[in-house]
DNA sequence: CTAATAATGTAATATACATTACATTATTAG
DNA sequence: CTAATAATGTAATGTATATTACATTATTAG
């Protein structure tokens, strides 16, 4: 069902992919066009007719990256009915893809524009709006917990949510620098103390 | 007690300073030379010449902030006999700078190199050198902890020097993306739970 | 005062990188 | 087969950026 037109030489799927792991690896302004020319195979006029330039690349890139994340960590927050079971899920889906030998360590989301130059403000503001979005995620949840009776009365869904973004951001970093996936679980479990003791 | 020649027009040490706080913003790649020139208010050469170039200049950068971080979390690591207030302090002092509104927000160490380009990994290294440098303090003060009897002996110096890695890493994210002073305390607080329950 | 010294200002240089111009080639619609 | 379509390869282009060349100027040592 293809229309007219020399055929692509490379498969687009495929070569999104690809630059999704150079990216998730150096970050926006770390990974050159080159980097992703060279990858897929081919020539910078083909990438650019396919993909229009970097920062659409990078956006597809990033829509790509965030299904990871829905399919992952988001997902197991509603997959488990006890909040504690929903938390710890969540957190060890988040170490199996930040440690996986599939991928580059870390998190895209977390750590692919921290320092950008002011032409390129719109990813980091894209990837914080993100953050936002999970942080929200993670704060409803907590809400339905204390209203399931779950969770003691006294406890924050905000200030839990807040806790728990911080220590998934450390555990970002903490895999970019090599700490492997099982010190990464170890701490988790350290940090799970936190809404155990808020448990009824 | 000057040499010959024409003096200089600025300060090194208020120089060094300003593009210290640059670097600590915008990180090592995402700032321009141009930048450091413009805020010390001089030209190129002069810069050149009082500061080598870009990586020595970023080099001394670095070690002036670490004399931020010897001066307040690692001195407070030391400067209680109680374990307990040993972490909650250094982690309150993280905090402090994290937030000043005397700087840029996060931690120079943990966020100007995160995603180099292959010929910078010289920086990265360096700063990965110092973080590791900081969690063998961590580690060495619990280890001390357990063997003064603070901690109950089943208590993991090791783990526990990670966990807290992992924790003020995300702080430093957490501050970068422009979470308040006290919402970051009340993510501390919810964090020392950890090392409260080891206590004997 | 003179020479040596070292910073300054102007203006280049060199390189990396994103992006595109243009001619060419491979495909489909009719 | 022909025209329309769209990707390809080669080779530019333009811009940002780190760095330096060079002549000039301000200072100190003797």
């Amino acid at each position: 069902m293809s229309s007219a037109g020399r055929p692509r030489t490379f498969d687009r799927d495929v070569a999104l992919n690809k630059a999704m792991l150079i990216f998730w690896e150096k970050g926006y302004e770390g990974t050159t066009m080159t980097d992703i020319i060279s990858a897929i195979g081919t020539k910078a006029p083909s990438v650019y007719a396919a993909f229009g330039n970097k920062d659409k690349l990078f956006n597809e890139v990033v829509n790509l990256y965030a299904e990871t994340l829905k399919a992952g960590p988001l997902k197991a927050l509603n997959d488990h009915p006890s909040i504690y079971d929903a938390i710890r899920s969540s957190l060890y889906s988040n170490v199996d893809i930040f440690t996986s030998q599939n991928n580059p360590c870390s998190c895209l989301i977390m750590t692919a524009a921290i320092n950008c130059s002011p032409e390129h403000i719109e990813h980091m503001n894209r990837l914080k709006n993100l953050r936002s979005g999970y942080k929200r995620v993670l704060e409803e949840r907590f809400k339905q917990a204390v209203s399931d009776g779950q969770l003691i009365s006294t406890a924050n869904p905000q200030t839990l949510a807040e806790f728990y973004m911080t220590f998934v951001h450390g555990l970002a970093l903490r895999a970019k620098d090599g700490v492997s996936k099982s010190e990464l679980q170890t701490s988790t479990d350290y940090a799970l103390v936190t809404v155990k003791l808020m448990l009824k």
